[in-house]
DNA sequence: TAACCTACCAAACACTTGTTAGGGAAGGAG
DNA sequence: CTCCTTCCCTAACAAGTGTTTGGTAGGTTA
């Protein structure tokens, strides 16, 4: 007998992928089964139910994630240097956790309003608080024009840079690293205001 | 007795709100009966079949934007008022139909593997043909810059417009016009290439 | 008045859903 | 060998799903 304490997480891998490709409640249970290679019922034996699923996969993206912008920030770096870490760090974890990045995307809206799925309000909070909070310290700094609205301005690059999870396929021509500098390139000409007026 | 009809175009309505608040698959017919009070079989006096209610939801919505896209592109305007007016249409679109516009973003994705639904996929390579095109005209025209990937820009012009329809609500601080004003402030002053280099 | 149409309800249908209970095969430990 | 744990299967369950059928209140038409 192999000890396989890993068997849990490829399952969950595998659930990861058919929920961000069908959708939450587009995937039946025996539909994970099939592409695990086993029947519906022995899911059971590893989770209690297909919520807890769902709730292992987010909430073990979101804590990575959490943990990566709380490095970012601890840092202790210059307004445009930790909007540039913070979204060099946010395609790293959509090179990782692509599958989790598309379900966060597409159900968090609707699921955080179950008490079970509280954090996920928790964590849009957090984003927001770190963002935003970076953009208003930049806007003080000199760092990003001034005549934006910022809370718009956030969610602008909050979206552009989450989205990219829709599309993304690891492997592809790009690296994270690659298409984080573009997209900071394309985002920051826009917001950083211009040495000459 | 009253002729009514709207009455369907109104079921429609309430439905396309429930669809974009729940998800499709999550949605009940009885959730979206009771919402327009009246009984789940009922429903079926109007509709076939839950799935004609999307359908109908969903190729409304497009038509009456591509219709909106062709007007521009029609329009023969250069590459940078082309891509001006394809956002602030795109932000009407979003203001008359957000709910249809979420749906579109949330389902789409996997809706159009369905027969029934292969417009979907035409409709987004009608999408990507005047984004992209109009970049690359643009590109070779000098009004945008040549360093980026035009695909990857193009994800990028059309992500950002399209995602607002997640957090977008009609009648607040802001008119899809100025909305589109400052999404493009945002997003040319990264995308046109600079006068001085 | 009688026939008719619209818009709905009440009740059921077949089917799929997530989930459970009991059992069994395969290897490790004693 | 025997016990035990791990991992899975078989078979079923109750609840909920989209949908259908037959009926009916009430206004419109003849």
């Amino acid at each position: 007998m192999r000890p396989a304490p890993d068997r849990r997480r490829q399952l969950l891998d595998t659930a990861a992928e058919v929920f961000a490709a069908q959708g939450y409640d587009a995937t039946t249970v025996r539909r994970i089964a099939d592409a695990a290679g086993l029947l519906a019922g022995s899911l059971y034996y590893h989770f209690d139910s297909k919520e807890s699923m769902l709730d292992e996969i987010l909430s073990a993206f979101l804590d990575e994630l959490l943990a990566g912008y709380d490095t970012v920030l601890a840092a202790g770096l210059g307004p445009r240097e930790t909007i540039e870490a913070l979204v060099t760090e946010s395609f790293r974890e959509i090179d990782r956790h692509r599958a989790a990045v598309a379900i966060f995307q597409k159900e968090s809206r609707h699921l955080q309003d179950q008490p079970r799925f509280e954090y996920l309000a928790d964590a849009r909070h957090r984003f927001e608080t770190a963002w935003l909070g970076t953009l208003e310290r930049g806007v003080a700094a000199g760092d990003f024009r001034a005549d934006l609205d910022v809370r718009l301005t956030y969610r602008f690059v909050r979206d552009t840079v989450w989205v990219a999870a829709s599309w993304y396929r690891p492997g592809g021509r790009h690296s994270p690293e690659e298409i984080a500098r573009q997209y900071l390139s394309m985002v920051l000409e826009g917001i950083a205001s211009r040495t000459r007026t």
